[in-house]
DNA sequence: CGCACTGTTGATCAACGTCAAAACATGTGG
DNA sequence: CCACATGTTTTGACGTTGATCAACAGTGCG
């Protein structure tokens, strides 16, 4: 069993502690290739699962064998997974080389029963926040909507790690799975993202590596975002007559569930 | 302070113990009207909500106008708000009488830690599952697929509640709030029920009550069901040769975040 | 009755999925 | 070095889906 990877000042990101450090004993470390199924390991029960590096995706095949990523998981995420149950998400490495500290519920008695309650809520609570972010962007009704809101996801998480705004992004995995998480073709993101680039939204470095040049209007873009006249809402609009009409109304929830 | 509605056997529905009774002492039950907002009577903390009757719908409003719900929260659920905080979701009733039990956590001290971390947990989990099957609709590539997985999730929590297969289910909301759920217009959602009806998947008793005729078919339509006859995984299909496509691949995941 | 809201249907057009092909990168073996 | 294979990303052409605009029917209410 490795020893947790100590907190180095000035260390270059996801060092901060996470928060199943106090746990970290109780883990053990493995590696994962491009594809590998994650959580199939005989585990006897459910375990938490903390991405240390790399990106893993969880995704049901769809009976027309699309893949829906239902949930992206990067470095510094955790998430639960149950051992054998039915209908669990498949889980399976999107990077090459993907490591993933694995946490066994069973032995989370040894920590007692406060601690092992609210590392629970905590997990929970994680998963509710990756998943609210989800629906925000799959509710965006054009494809410039939901990758616009896709990176300024990622830009503002990044942000969050490093606390500065963030300017350069590294989108971590291909075409393909950002279709997948994103409910769209690769063709229609590849075509969004030159867009967004032709914009001056965003712009490459690599394919992979993009700077946020405005990322006010990335977050909002590809919603009709002129001549709110006059929208009529249809009922249930008790707005004081002068409300406006919701112009900073983006960013999303945070601890509310 | 109204006492707690008491179980009866035989009751119509909802009334199986909630994950909050436990603290049932500590809620006070407000009803509200028709696009009232829920939360913004002046708690002074974060509460917990359960929806007693009715359906409310949390909700941010784009800067198109356009209002997009985030979750439905139906009899029987539980979420958290914060009282205050930036950035927090929108709440309010989406039907004419919707009563709510609301639970000021700051109350929540007082049954101990253990209760009170375990009881996060389950409020977390709640809200969990209920986003992963909110992005397992929203994830679908057609308006038929959203559709049809959306009356066949209400079907399926119906038939958990009751303990039998629902065939009647009773459409929560008005088209507009599919809509907003659906991330579709009102028009197409009305289109689209009616194509499900001329398909004979449901029956209309009124326009917000259905039959469920075929549950199966309502799950799986609008991908493509028929002709899989080969799809070419781009990679990371390490799928052992005869790996069958998924034909049982829908139902989605409980107990994994 | 008019009025407001809900629900449905039709016509039109833009957006996106699909099919196809090509450019680019990377690795392997001769 | 080239030839070849594989995978990623991009671009083009075309057909379908769904949003938009518009109109209308049904319902409950003052």
């Amino acid at each position: 069993m490795r020893p947790t990877v100590p907190v180095i000042p000035g260390n270059t990101a996801i060092e901060k502690v996470h928060p199943l450090h106090v746990i970290d004993e109780l883990a053990t470390t493995k590696r994962f290739h491009l594809g590998e199924d994650i959580c199939s390991g005989g585990y006897v029960g459910p375990s938490w699962f903390r991405i240390i590096s790399g990106v893993a995706k969880r995704c049901v095949t769809l009976s027309s064998g699309r893949q829906q990523i239902v949930d992206l998981v990067l470095p510094g995420d955790i998430f639960a997974h149950p051992a054998n149950e039915r209908g669990a998400l498949g889980v399976e490495a999107a990077t090459d080389v993907t490591s993933v500290a694995i946490y066994p519920c069973s032995r989370l008695r040894r920590v007692g029963d406060v601690l092992a309650a609210s590392l629970s809520a905590e997990v929970a609570c994680a998963s509710a926040r990756r998943y609210q972010a989800h629906i925000h962007i799959l509710g965006r009704a054009t494809a410039l909507g939901k990758t616009g809101a896709f990176i300024s996801a990622l830009a503002e998480r990044s942000a969050r790690e490093s606390g500065q705004p963030a300017v350069q992004v590294t989108l971590p995995v291909s075409r393909y799975d950002m279709a997948d998480y994103l409910s769209l073709s690769v063709e229609t993101v590849s075509r969004t993202l030159t867009e967004l680039k032709q914009r001056r939204l965003i712009a490459f470095l690599t394919p992979r590596t993009i700077n946020i040049v405005d990322n006010e209007a990335l977050a909002t873009c590809g919603d009709a975002q002129f001549g709110p006249s006059e929208w009529q809402g249809h009922h249930s609009s008790l707005s004081p007559v002068g409300a406006s009409p919701a112009k900073t109304a983006r960013r999303m929830a945070s601890a509310s569930l």
